[in-house]
RNA sequence: CGCGGGGUGGAGCAGUCUGGUAGCUCGUCGGGCUCAUAACCCGGAGGUCAUAGGUUCGAAUCCUGUCCCCGCACCCA
């Protein structure tokens, strides 16, 4: 049986960057620590690639789908190779392969009834595009007075309602866990609330795997890309239980509720396949600082921040890698979102990796070779070293068994400021002076902390630890049971020369004032979207020329506020009463972040005055105001210049 | 009252489940060391643990109310 490590695909409809690094790099570490350990590990990885979304993106560029996909993914495939994330497995969802597995996977499913085709039926608003019950009819029209058709439309379904005990029991039992342990709760409320049947067919648009024995609809992305999981086993071929189930599931928190906690164990379920062992969700890297905008687009990309190290301190270029590796994996947020910044990733890699761990490793050499010859001495380490290696190991086991990789590194960083107090407590440079006899055993203390540290660091920092054992003259440390073991560390070895591997950076010439107000709030980095359902209208749409005419169609007019409230049960929302003219109207508009009621009252705005009316939250709005939109995504209001005659048309 | 998370020295966090001298990293100030990458070590200053009550011999921790932040959902005409 095979330690089975897998991690949520990216889509590849998005831009790699830290956050995508940080859910694989989750796995890759557990995958290494665990090998260590001497286990069999299957690491798995993949791009998700189906969907509306990858056509629309593909047909956008101008390219053919599955070249664009295998771009794409490609641009994943190389940010992994770089960042030493090698799976045993990759699984790309557009290959066939998957398509064979998910279809299979569909159709256990069809068979014992767990999907069913629907026909989802209802009154059809053709105009803005929406269904409503007949309840919600007014005089045969819709609420706006819009003409309504009736549609039907078959779907399938998958009978996620049906799994609602079980999930629960799943959770209460602890047969899964979850990391951490609060969004237990999360989840155990979402299910609690009831889980309705969930569409997993979507029509064929010419992109997708098919439904089986139906051409005409392809299976929902988010349905497919669960199974990839299942699919790098082999199912259902015979040998997949030698990988399955996995112990851990690496993701972000927000495809953690509704779909790696309640539909994916559901489907494993539905088809009788055990379930993963562990389920980590962490939180979100957010971007805050004043030069991200700006110059990086917003986006800190793995690569770049890494080359950019290098530049600076002169580094080896893989050995900067690691240094993202280690800050990733330091930083790692669970419960809360953490902020990046360039300043904290230099202030950090400065403190832990170049003043303590470098310098450590330096120091200890230097005096290896001036004390006791460059010899590593024979004998035992002092029981102190030996001790704070033990608590070092068991920190940093433990913080494995709960996938806590901050906890981890922090264990392994924690030995070398152990090791850092040591030598200052020790003073080997009085011992030498005086003739100690317990100098050659300080020595070795310090270079069997620096051995352990070694391993400790391996699984977060395989470059950097290689560093290590090169300059012990020694074999890597690869096996958790030496670990900390004095044969470890072979007395009478010839030491190598000292040489810096995290050189210090300067930082005295950069700027590290505080943001100031105008800086740019943090932005979400998300893995890819919650939701890959195609939105119908395209995130930007391409510029069209128009007539004279065409724009002749929207009516603006000159209106003033009268009255303005917030809108019950919204945060965004305004409620206003506008006269034009001779007119009154209520218009809702989403400008509460940036205005309060009180301010607007008696203001001139711009109003597109024949919309079509439209109910928001409950309150119909009679047109829209003109406004821009900041950085932060506030509405600015379009005023005139100077008072302009009420209800005057504007061109 | 839509769901959930959070508010702990200047910054970032741990501690809260299992009440008992408030801890870590960074920054700052002072000292030490001289093996080392202007690094390392020690010490100081700095906290009404958001706030108001309650339970208790004792509350950051348990209970209740309030304020504020952040996600998700809704929505942004």
């Amino acid at each position: 049986m095979k330690t089975t490590i897998v991690t949520a695909i990216p889509y590849v409809n998005s831009t790699p960057h830290i956050g995508t690094v940080m859910t694989t790099l989750g796995g890759d570490i557990t995958a290494r620590y665990h090998r260590m350990r001497g286990e069999n590990v299957f690491y798995v990885a993949g791009t998700d690639e189906n969907g509306l979304k990858i056509k629309e993106a593909a047909e956008a560029a101008g390219e053919d789908v599955h070249a664009f996909v295998d771009r794409i993914s490609g641009r994943f495939i190389e940010i992994f190779d770089r960042f030493k994330m090698k799976s045993d497995k990759f699984v790309r969802t557009a290959g066939p392969e998957h398509a064979a597995v998910a279809q299979e996977f569909f159709r256990r499913l069809q068979e014992n009834g767990s999907i069913y085709s629907g026909v989802y039926e209802g009154w059809y608003d053709v105009s803005t595009e929406t269904f409503f019950k007949e309840a919600d009819l007014v005089d045969g029209k819709s609420p706006d007075g819009n003409p309504v058709r009736w549609v039907s439309e078959t779907n399938y379904f998958f009978r996620l309602s049906a799994f609602e005990d079980r999930l629960l029991a799943a959770y209460e039992s602890g047969a899964i866990r979850i990391i951490p342990e609060s969004r237990k709760n999360e989840v155990v409320s979402f299910i609690k609330q009831g889980l309705r049947d969930a569409a997993v067919s979507r029509a064929n648009p010419g992109w997708g795997i098919p439904v089986p024995g139906d051409e005409g609809q392809v299976i929902y992305v988010w349905f497919d890309a669960l199974i990839n999981y299942v699919t790098a086993t082999g199912w259902p071929n015979a040998g997949w239980e030698e990988t399955w189930p996995p112990l851990v599931q690496w993701l972000g928190k927000d495809i953690l509720t509704r779909f790696h906690a309640t539909l994916w164990p559901a489907m494993l379920m539905g088809v009788g396949l055990p379930l993963p062992k562990n389920l980590v969700a962490h939180a979100w890297v957010l971007l805050g600082g004043e030069k991200i905008s700006k110059s990086k687009g917003n986006v800190v990309a793995p690569v770049e921040l890494a080359e950019d190290l290098a530049a600076r301190s002169g580094c080896d270029p893989e050995i900067a890698i690691d240094v993202v590796r280690y800050y990733e994996a330091a930083i790692l947020p669970y419960e809360n979102d953490t902020v990046f910044t360039y300043e904290d990733f230099d202030l950090r890699y400065n403190s832990d990796l170049a003043n303590d761990l470098g310098n450590a490793l330096n120091r200890s050499l230097a005096m290896a070779h001036k004390f006791v010859g460059g010899i590593v001495p024979p004998g035992d380490a002092e029981v102190a070293a030996l001790d704070a290696i033990a608590v070092a190991r068991g920190m940093f086991e433990g913080a494995m068994v709960d996938f806590r990789l901050d906890r981890a590194a922090d264990a392994a960083i924690g030995l070398i400021r152990f090791l850092n107090k040591y030598i200052d407590t020790r003073a080997p440079w009085a011992l030498a002076k005086t003739s100690d006899p317990a100098l050659p055993a300080v020595i070795r203390s310090m270079l069997l902390c620096l051995r352990s540290a070694e391993g400790l660091f391996r699984s977060i920092t395989p470059t950097g630890s290689d560093g290590i054992a090169r300059q012990l003259n020694l074999p890597p440390l690869t096996s958790w049971d030496d670990l900390g073991t004095e044969g470890s560390l072979p007395a009478g070895t010839a030491l190598g020369q000292p040489e810096p591997i995290f050189p210090r950076l300067d930082l005295k010439g950069r700027a590290t004032a505080p943001a100031d107000k105008s800086a740019p709030k943090p932005t979400a980095v998300s893995e890819k979207p919650a939701d890959n359902e195609p939105k119908k209208t395209m995130e930007t749409p391409p510029t069209t020329e128009i007539t004279i005419d065409d724009f002749a169609k929207v009516q603006l007019k000159i209106g003033r506020v009268f009255e303005a409230e917030p809108l019950e049960g919204s945060d965004k929302l305004l409620k206003l009463q506008v006269v034009i003219g001779e007119e009154k109207r209520q218009i809702v508009a989403g400008i509460r972040a940036g205005y309060a009621p009180e301010d607007l009252i008696g203001r001139q705005v711009i109003v597109v005055a024949n919309l079509k009316p439209a109910k928001l939250r409950g309150a119909e709005s009679q047109g829209m105001l003109l406004a821009a939109v900041d950085a932060d995504g506030k509405a600015i209001l379009l005023q005139p210049d100077r008072e302009a005659p009420e209800g005057a048309q504007v061109r």
